[in-house]
DNA sequence: TTTTAATTTTGCTTATTAGGCAAAATTAGC
DNA sequence: GCTAATTTTGCCTAATAAGCAAAATTAAAA
């Protein structure tokens, strides 16, 4: 038996003092209302009606039973339409997984206005650089420098993530300014450690790739101390544009070598992913902020969008 | 969709974080409980669960949807919980619709015992000569004197309603005790007014009856004043034995024509009807309180069984 | 990485149950 | 007692849940 829909016939029926009002007001022939309704009663072994062919009252344990109904189908009907504010308006926590420099670079400028648009997300945001996959982690967006994922997550290409390599005027007075990708291996290099291992300078020269990694002046997976270390002329670093950007603009980074095609990384689909489950139902908060990151970064954005 | 069945499968999958187990709890196959689930969500457009083959477990919204419907659940459960208690156990408004004079005279002096047994019972007792039938009246039981009632209503008869002529000591004394039915004709008459009007006095002689009405005296559809009056001499009255019960045993009422056939009425069906209607489930309150009216009034009880 | 095993989902059929209509039964009011 | 509105019942159809087997998925083990 469909108790609950028992219980609504019921609860009509019990409302108007009719059966025939009842089955009206849902559509139904009268002898459904009736059916249902005794069949609710003999579930609970009880008559819950006072039937008369004129008038329909509640019995002493009707009237009992029908306040508590009532209420119950109110709260059950005030949960379903919260279920369903939630799936038409952006709200709730929206945990958001990031490289660090990215993060910190890219993402967290933009979180203010983010913010002011939806009052209602409250923004979780966690910055690693440590590989975690969607369905381990339990984050709603994730953004990743790398490669195309598997199939079931959502993977956005947000912009592209060329590196290139960058020095200090001060170092490059100091050292000489690269005219080839092969005389970086004469240079000193500040090396990001990627969970992989130090991240390689690739020199690609007719169809074929070189390792030109100069001499480690430091390794480290802290993208801030080595940008700091470059800053001060400490040696040349392959970094994305993105990452370094305002000193490109004011002079304090030089980009090197810009006609060549330089990488970390030999795989093509390297680039900015933003990831997110597809779940049947996509979740408003999430389509937000996956929209509102296509807006900022991918379209006319001067800034960061130089893939 | 059955939403109630949904909903108990979704909060058992939520509680279990597995989808067989659940099936398993109400031993269906594992499809019906994803099936269940898929249309709940459908229904509400929202992903409750986030599914993996090895856990399962609540989205957000599902996390809150979860904690309000089970609670929902819980409710409802305990509200059938309690319509089952009622029917099984004696409680509640019992509204007892009787006769004046005999509510007086045989229910009262009843019901003390009947409250102790049954405390969660509350009486709710109206005495009244006016004819009501049960659906009418807001009653769950009535005593009535009078014939077998329509059809669709318990009618049990509880004890004889034979009239008997009484007379106080000293009336006889002044105005001599009547030998014969017809010389009641001559004798001052307490006459008992009911809906219908007062009633006569019948007197039966070779299968006839003969209206042998005295000269009224006083008329009222007050019992007890006529019975004073009767015990003041100022008249015979036509009565219930069980109303002059203990009258007769102290001989301030001398019961006349002990051997003759009086009566008020003529029909043979004549009794004290206990009434109730027959729902198609019984409620407690209701039998203990006709068990208890027929164990008290049908079976030895000398004082009041004298039909 | 590949394999394995547990779990969920899907496709199909069967069984159950609600809807729908008409006729019968019930009853309050005339 | 009759009439008209209402509820209930009988019977059929339509909708939907259960049941089963196979396919798909995926976390953990090898």
């Amino acid at each position: 038996m469909d108790q609950l829909l028992a219980l609504k016939y019921f609860c009509k029926v019990a409302e108007t003092g009719s059966f025939t009002s009842a089955a009206k007001s849902f559509s139904v022939p009268p002898s459904s209302i009736s059916r249902r309704v005794s069949d609710l009663e003999a579930s609970l072994g009880t008559n819950l009606l006072k039937r008369s062919t004129r008038v329909v009252k509640l019995s002493e344990i009707g009237k009992i039973y029908f306040s508590q109904v009532s209420d119950i189908l109110l709260q059950l009907e005030q949960s379903n339409e919260s279920v369903r504010l939630y799936q038409s308006t952006p709200m709730g926590q929206l945990k958001i997984s990031s490289q660090v420099s990215f993060g910190e670079q890219v993402l967290f400028p933009l979180l203010e206005e983010f913010r002011t648009r939806y009052p209602e997300i409250i923004l979780d945001i966690s910055l690693s650089d440590a590989l975690s996959s969607l369905s381990h982690d339990d984050v709603d967006v994730a953004i990743r420098g790398g490669y195309a994922p598997d199939e079931r997550v959502h993977a956005l290409r947000l912009m592209a993530n060329d590196f290139v390599p960058v020095a200090a005027p001060s170092y490059l007075r100091a050292s000489g300014t690269p005219e080839d990708g092969f005389q970086l291996r004469s240079h000193q290099g500040l090396f990001f450690r990627t969970p992989r291992g130090p991240s390689p300078w690739l020199y690609k020269q007719d169809d074929q790739w070189h390792d030109v990694s100069g001499h480690p002046a430091a390794i480290s997976n802290n993208a801030q101390w080595l940008k700091e270390l470059g800053l001060a002329g400490k040696g040349i670093m392959m970094t994305p544009k993105w990452f370094v950007d305002p000193f490109l603009k004011t002079g304090e980074f030089v980009e090197l070598l810009n006609d060549s095609v330089m990488s970390v990384n030999q795989d093509p689909d390297f680039a900015i992913y933003l990831l997110y489950q597809k779940p049947r139902y996509l979740v408003p908060k999430v389509k937000v902020f996956v929209d509102f990151l296509v807006e900022k970064l991918m379209r006319n954005d001067p800034k960061v969008n130089m893939g």
